[in-house]
DNA sequence: CCTCGATCATTCGCCTACGAACGGTTTCGT
DNA sequence: ACGAAACCGTTCGTAGGCGAATGATCGAGG
């Protein structure tokens, strides 16, 4: 944090040359938005692997848990809850709708609601990948000591 | 690891009773995977709120960065080393390449290459942005400490 | 020299992500 | 009671992310 935030004096430039070492040099790999951004695509990859027998996505994932716990829940609200935009939501639903493992029925108190519920075969299938989540945590945070993960995650959980 | 993951067995459950507190519950908002979903979305909307000036995205700025430091590159080969499959590279190549960043050339002793150059144009904008990228970082970061931004991005960066 | 396997770019299909706009519904303040 | 504001779901457009397949080209071995 140096932080010279300000900048938009006119200044050529800050004169790089008098010990630019490695230093001073910006990498695009060191940031934390790229690193963020593999380590998702690892994170991704790994339940892809380990639950590839569901065909269920990481987000859909999510969706089925928050149900799972929470029972019938409007389309937006689960949505907020699993940070899903409701246009993303949309088609997330519409696939989890068209595979039979979530069932929309409208909201009697309230006509703009859509509620979606987990259906027989949605909790059969929750129930299953929930038990093979640890295995893709701990896959995820293979490269780690038990306490290194630990920080790991305390930490990019306060970013949110 | 300790994978029940037969599963048709007709036990109704693992009898999580005694002692099931909150501790052995799982909780997808608790996961890596989730987290870093959630991590990666945010720092997306902050690199896209800094950088609005530009119109450039995270991925696009990594490709910049990297043609930036190495000079002309294959697309692969430049996909490969920010972590952008073939597929994709494609896309970000052409769209690079109609907002006059970047000029495909074929590579003279490969017919296969597509080398990617930047244009004076793209020289211009990843060098204003470059200046703009602790900014990124340390807005991204301001949750934590130093010692703690320091920390994550070490741990995270073993991830891959 | 010529074939086989690797590599490259491209294409297709499916999924997430989100800004923006829209019409229908509810709620709130006046 | 009524109009405005807030909210819901939907749709469109653009962008990453990736598995899978294809055709062109290259390199190594026989």
């Amino acid at each position: 944090m140096n932080a010279p935030h300000a900048s938009a004096a006119p200044l050529p430039a800050p004169e790089p040359e008098i010990g630019a070492g490695i230093l001073d040099r910006y990498r695009v790999e060191d940031q934390i938005g790229y690193l963020l951004r593999r380590a998702h695509q690892r994170a991704s990859s790994i339940f892809e692997a380990v639950m590839r027998e569901f065909s269920v996505t990481p987000v859909q994932f999510a969706v089925l848990c928050k149900l799972h716990d929470l029972g019938p829940t409007s389309q937006n609200h689960v949505g907020r809850l699993v940070g899903v935009d409701p246009a993303t939501m949309f088609g997330v639903a519409r696939r989890l709708t068209a595979r039979g493992l979530v069932r929309p029925t409208a909201d009697e108190a309230d006509a703009r609601l859509v509620l979606l519920a987990l259906t027989d075969e949605g909790v059969r299938v929750i129930e299953a990948m929930k038990g093979r989540g640890p295995e893709v945590t701990a896959r995820t945070l293979a490269p780690l000591s038990p306490a290194e993960a630990d920080m790991l995650v305390r930490l990019i959980a306060r970013l949110g």
